[in-house]
DNA sequence: TATTGTTATACTCTATAACTATA
DNA sequence: TATAGTTATAGAGTATAACAATA
């Protein structure tokens, strides 16, 4: 029998109890990223950066300003010496700038190059694909439930 | 103004074309893997496990049948030695039970022990708390079209 | 000969320690 | 002296190549 009554939508509604909602988001995420993870690390794999490479390139797109190297090391949880590393192929490749901090030039400033954010938008364009092929692989009523319930989150979690 | 006529759960709709989905997908996404991942990779490493050893005990829980090495190699993408060094520390810390084909004795058959359920349901408490965590940090309406959005998706897509 | 799994060796990435330059 | 960053060295983890056992 039904549980309650249907509302507009024509559908019976489901349990949204705190336990039903985590499982069933936990089901979900979980295909998801299959979905969205595989091209992404052979892009990234390809492209010849390590992992670390590509969080540090995420950070300084996402950073308003130019951030110092323990910056990153803090915010990555690595060493300074691998944070070193890692930016200094990202130097040599052109996809980060670092200059000499002129009030203390002990620290070095470090930005992204036009070729940086060229390649970061690379990579978000091939994760957004994957997710985006996930969606396309729902029925539209599939569709529409899901936008309703991550449309409202969506717009509160985004900076 | 308004784009439609509001059904009876009182809220505006919202747009639930495929671009828009999957961009609050995304967004939603990113921020449940924050909240999920965080401890998970604390407790992998406090246990001394390393994640190539974690995906070949999910991967020996989720088979109905015992596996050979060369499976497991496959199936996570990883060389032969790699699998066979991360399958031998995981026998001699008793989470796997490795066995001689009777078929075939050049292949060993790895099942897992009831020591490695018990280290995969840990594991798995701990994934879950993360995704509990976040949906506890939703209202109410939050919560109830999240559900409604992924429950169907959930009953499709679990095994 | 071909295949399954292990051992030998080299490479990559990271951490700790030592070092340089600046404060 | 203390701090930012780099260089030196050692330890994991992986891949390729060489090997042993079985088919």
């Amino acid at each position: 029998m039904h549980a309650s009554v249907s509302p507009a939508t024509g559908a019976d509604t489901v349990a949204t109890d705190v336990d039903t909602v985590a499982t069933d988001l936990g089901v979900v995420m979980k295909q998801l990223l299959v979905s969205s993870s595989r091209d992404f690390f052979a892009a990234v794999e390809q492209a010849g950066f390590t992992f670390t490479q590509v969080k540090c390139l995420h950070l300084l797109g996402d950073a308003a300003e130019p951030r110092p190297l323990n910056a990153l090391s803090e915010t990555l949880g690595l060493s300074g010496p691998a944070i070193s590393r890692a930016v200094d192929g990202l130097v040599q490749r052109g996809e980060v700038k670092r200059t000499e901090d002129p009030r203390d030039r002990r620290s070095k400033l470090l930005t992204l190059s036009p070729r940086g954010r060229r390649t970061i938008d690379h990579f978000v364009a091939i994760r957004f694909a994957g997710i985006k092929r996930f969606v396309e692989g729902l029925t539209d009523d599939e569709r529409e439930a899901l936008g309703a319930g991550v449309s409202p989150l969506a717009r509160r979690l985004e900076s």
